[in-house]
DNA sequence: CTCTACCCTTAACCTAGATTAAGAAATCAT
DNA sequence: ATGATTTCTTAATCTAGGTTAAGGGTAGAG
């Protein structure tokens, strides 16, 4: 059933009862994407809590002179959404787009309330989720606060080894904050000094 | 009793049943601060989640060349901590430290870990947390990568009206990432423009 | 297979914000 | 109250990274 991989990787936390599997049923709904498909566009409500099980996408937003900033990329068994924009149901201000064809498990807000409700440890859960994500953030706005473009960009390289090769660089610039050409530059740098 | 503050707090998301309030016996521990007085110091576990009863703190990293960089403010009814210290264990890199003399109450890993247990309703309240202070997180990654210094000082100012007139000029810089040479001449700026 | 759209690089010039230094103003502890 | 410590401001100079422009490379849809 297409829930099994989300099970799965809840289940890599706490494991789930057999009644408690059953009240999945078919809330998560199966969404193959294409290259490029966004399955978020600004202005509209974020009506789905997204689990990758296939594909790698970016959450980015625009700003007003029409440049893009990307704030997360989400590969296999990653959840992405516009949680402010999810829990109140008021429109977000934010992208989703597959950067790859690939394959996702979408709830909706009501299922995914109901399923906090009768299964109370995802809470717990959840919480953890978004802990890490926290964190990660965290330690983001440290970093571009006290680093370099240069340092940032090698941290990056560490930090995701499963993503820098396969997103185009133009990509990787967008999230460390920085202009692919100054990227260009920063990369020849490193390239020269080895 | 001491707790009163964190379960009214906790209330004004669900009420919690009189022998739920019970567990809290005297697991959040009050803490009298002193202006300056650092209640996590880099390099040490954060052991406290703390709740900010009176007062108002900052959580700030300090580079390799000594520079603090503020994370987050916390005022009344506010948490803070370092989560990832926290949950792991491990030491921290991070200080935080109280602007004005206050009051917090602090609970340890284990005792909150016993209320999670005892009270699943309390996971889900601090899920609804931490979501909250992630898009606020979010956005704030965001905005330093789409506005100018000027326009996050003004923002800010519009955001945390409760803060600016009670932080020193030199902590709201160092939440936004500039100078407080450059904050200076950004409010020269704003003066004159108006 | 190919052509079109995207992606990467280089280089010259430009700007937001950093750095340094120094004096004035405000606040704190005693 | 008063000296000591912080905080705020100004101004000159400097630099990380942005902007613009243009050529060559690569990959995906048909």
């Amino acid at each position: 059933m297409s829930n099994q991989a989300v099970i799965q990787h809840l289940e890599s936390f706490i494991p789930l009862k057999g009644s408690e599997k059953a009240l999945f049923g078919d809330r998560f709904v199966t969404r193959p994407v294409k290259r490029r498909e966004k399955i978020l566009v600004a202005g509209e409500v974020c009506k789905y809590y997204t689990f990758v099980v296939e594909g790698c996408f970016r959450m980015f937003g625009v700003d007003d002179k029409g440049f893009e900033h990307n704030i997360q990329f989400a590969a296999e068994k990653d959840w992405i959404a516009d949680i402010g924009s999810f829990h109140t149901q008021k429109p977000s201000q934010l992208n989703i787009e597959a950067l790859e064809a690939g394959l996702v498990l979408q709830i909706k807000q009501q299922d995914l309330y109901f399923l906090y409700k009768n299964i109370p440890k995802l809470n717990m859960i959840f919480k953890v989720l978004i802990e890490l994500k926290y964190i990660e953030l965290q330690n983001r706005v440290l970093q571009n606060f006290s680093s370099t473009a240069e340092q940032r960009y090698l941290s990056f390289l560490e930090q995701y080894p499963h993503l820098f090769n396969r997103l185009p660089n133009t990509q990787i610039a967008s999230y460390l904050g920085i202009t692919p050409e100054f990227l260009s530059k920063v990369r020849k740098n490193i390239q020269s000094n080895r």
